[in-house]
Formats: structure tokens, C-alpha cells, sequence
DNA sequence: TCTATACGGAACTTGCGAGTTTCGGATATA
DNA sequence: TATATCCGAAACTCGCAAGTTCCGTATAGA
């Protein structure tokens, strides 16, 4: 019996990477990763300290300090690390028009993701224009994905004759996480899904040149 | 002796007006508001610290204790007497058309003060989960001034019969401003003209049922 | 001119959090 | 069992910023 994998995963862990860069799978760094992200969506930058991460992560805070110099480059290397698990094009919904694929991916888990998204972008919204790298960051890891979901759908659209090739895609792609990041951080309402078809139907459907509600009378379309 | 005068200010200062109250024209109460918002604006709430602002107005930081009991409070003044001049109807663009009205609404002096206010409003965005008061006093002097000025110019084209009264105006009238904090806070670019004209025309006016572009090239093949 | 009040400035005290060091105890190899 | 390594926990150092106190001075009223 040669256990290969324990030694491979521990030799990983051990020697290898003494920058940065790379991050395994599930090793005991995305532990604190996560654990530095959820302290950091609670409390935001300022108000996060390393004991917190430490303690929610049940790890001491040299082991922290033993892989990231700074708590700033931990809460870099956590926000560059989240999971963009959207932009996997197969898993995109294909209903056969604009309004089922949007209607689509609202789901529960999504909705709950983007808030989660949106409450780690308010911890450090005030440190973006101070700091470029952690801007670049946030905005691959939690702008760019939602938009450009949305960009690959009207695409879609486009292609399929729905809606017209003048339509300006990369502004409208923006629209709706706008209008879910004012509503959450300045608002500070709760992202329903009734907000969300509302949206859906009464903004971005009509600025792509889809007349609104056919039915409009009664509210009728029950599921 | 009895200087009414003094004593009745002094008063008013000292131990009246917990909620907020009055604020006087000119005095030096309204300079280190000022200087609040400004070091506000530039660091961020927890980036600024007392004794800067107490230098920007070339105040002593005992001064400023003399009359707020926490840098809490200062900053919730501040915030709170954010000079809301935007709300007077009287001044409002009255063209005839939404889109005049909301292009005149366009002008250099209020895209500078709305990216000021953004940049406050980025200062404080991770302490309005924790704060609920701070909260409702951006909410009241930034974020609602701009949406309200946009609602009543709807409204106004409603009235006219220019747009279909069942437009959700409420919705449509945040888009803008929605689509502002946007770009700036999360994807750091400039509020140019170019890009609120072009927000105009193709996705609130077409929201709103206005077709796209007047005096566009050919396209327009509606079915 | 005299006096009270509030001011600016600067020197404090205090608490907190970033980053460091130490140490006892796991775990794994031989 | 012996040994090397990494870990968690806790006890440090140290700098910074909130809040306080004190003092010399400017100003306004009498």
C-alpha cells in the first residue's frame, strides 16, 4: 500500500509555492481563504481583523502570517481566488428566447451568491481606487462574470433574430447588476425575485426592443 | 448681563439637537462639515482620521470634540447636511421632451458633484450595514435627490402623454444613477457626457417606450 | 482697558490591531 | 521508540488614532 496521494498532497503543500500564486483545491489555504471572506462580507476590510480569519478558520494566526505577508495581500489573494464557477458557457440556460434565459438564472442559490458577492464588493469598495491590483481583482472575480453572462445571452438573441444588432449589449449587460448592487448596498433592500422579473420585464426587455407584458392584464403565468 | 444671543446659541450648539437640526450659514461648524466630507471623499471613512480633518479646516481637534462627542457623529453630520439643492423643482429643465429634459439635466458642475458624492458614498458604503442611521442620512442626501428628480421629470412625461402611464417609473427612475454608481465605484472608469447620453438613448428612452434614435442611419426594420 | 469665552495647538493617555516570537503538542517517517 | 516538521495557541512588541487635557492667545462685550 503506497499511499501516493497523502504523500503527493503533503509534498504540495509543504515545499512548492513559496510566492504565491497557485491555490489547490482544497488544501488548508482555501480554509482560511473562505474564512477570510466571510469575516471580510460580515465586518468589511477595516472593521476585519487576522484574529478574526484566524479563529473562524480554526488556525493560529502565524500559520496566516507563514503564507501571506500582509493582511492585505491575504484579503487579495481572497477575493482573486473566488469561484467564478458562471462563466462556464455549457451551463448557461438556452430556453429559445431573451426573457426564459434571463427569467432562468434566477435562482435561489444565485440570488444568495450575488448578495454574498455584493457584501465582500462593500467591504472593499473603499480601498479600490487605493489600491489597483485588489480593483482588478474584484472586478474579474464579481463584476465581469455577472455581466458578461448576460452579454453572451442578448449575443445569443442577436444571432437568433430576437432582438435588433443595434442594440448597445455592453451597456444593457450591466444593467441589471446595477440596478441589484444599488438596490443591496445604497438601498439596502433585499434583491426579490419579484424585483428581478420586474426588471426584467419592464427595463432591460423593452430598452432591447421587446414590447412589454403580452399579457399584461391579470398576472396570470403561475408555476 | 445677559447676552440672550450668545447664550441661546451656545445652548442650541452644545446640548440641543441630538437628532441633527439646524445648520448655520456660515459659521465654522459648516467649514468642518466641509472638510469632513472632503477627507471623507478622499480616505474613506476609516482612512480619515480626526486630526486631518481638524487641519483641513484649520481647526483645533479640541474644536471639533467641543461640538460632536464622536468622529461617528461628525461624520453622520456631515453626511446629513450634504447640501441638497438638486430637489428644488422650480429649477428643473422644462423642454418639452424627456429626452431634452434629461439631457439638459447633463451638465459638467453636476457630473462633478454627483462623482463627489460617489466617492463619499464609497467611503461609507461598508458601515451602512452596522449604522443604520448613517444609512438612512446617505440614503436621504444622495441617493434619493437624484432618483426623485427623475421620477418627477417622468411623471411629468406621463402627464404630457409623451410615455405610457404604465411605465415603472419608480424602477426606470433609478437606472441612471444606478448605472452611474456603477461605473464608478465597481468598474472605475469616468462619467463621461458620452456615456450619459448614450444611457439615454438606449436604455431608459426605449425602456420607457420611446423608440431608439430619431436620427438613426436605416436599421430600424421592425418586423 | 479689563475680562470672559472660545479658539488653535500641542502634549498627553489609552486601546486596539498588525505583525512576531515562543512553546507544547500533534503527525509522520525510520 | 526516536526525530524532524508543522501546527494552534498565546504572549509578546509597536505604531497609530480616538479622545482628553492644558495653555497661550485672540476677540468681543462692558
Amino acid at each position: 500500500m503506497t499511499p501516493l496521494d497523502l504523500v503527493d498532497e503533503a509534498a504540495l503543500r509543504a515545499e512548492d509555492s513559496p510566492k504565491l500564486g497557485r491555490k489547490r483545491d482544497h488544501t488548508r489555504d482555501a480554509d482560511i481563504l473562505d474564512a477570510a471572506l466571510e469575516v471580510l462580507a460580515e465586518t468589511g476590510y477595516d472593521g476585519m481583523t487576522v484574529d478574526m480569519v484566524a479563529a473562524r478558520a480554526k488556525a493560529g494566526k502565524a500559520t496566516l502570517y507563514r503564507r501571506w505577508p500582509s493582511k492585505a495581500e491575504l484579503v487579495l489573494d481572497a477575493v482573486a481566488c473566488l469561484k467564478r464557477a458562471d462563466s462556464d458557457p455549457a451551463k448557461l440556460p438556452d430556453t429559445g428566447t431573451l426573457r426564459g434565459d434571463l427569467v432562468a438564472l434566477i435562482k435561489t442559490p444565485s440570488i444568495e451568491d450575488g448578495e454574498r458577492k455584493l457584501q465582500i464588493m462593500a467591504g472593499i469598495v473603499s480601498m479600490l481606487s487605493r489600491s489597483p491590483e485588489l480593483a482588478d481583482a474584484a472586478q474579474a472575480a464579481i463584476v465581469e462574470p455577472r455581466a458578461r453572462v448576460n452579454r453572451l445571452l442578448m449575443r445569443r438573441a442577436i444571432d437568433r433574430g430576437e432582438i435588433s444588432a443595434d442594440v448597445d449589449i455592453d451597456t444593457l449587460s450591466m444593467v441589471s447588476t446595477a440596478m441589484v448592487s444599488h438596490r443591496v448596498l445604497m438601498l439596502r433592500k433585499p434583491v426579490t425575485r419579484e424585483f428581478l422579473i420586474s426588471l426584467i420585464d419592464n427595463v432591460i426587455l423593452p430598452a432591447a426592443g421587446i414590447p412589454r407584458a403580452p399579457a399584461s392584464s391579470a398576472s396570470s403565468s403561475s408555476r
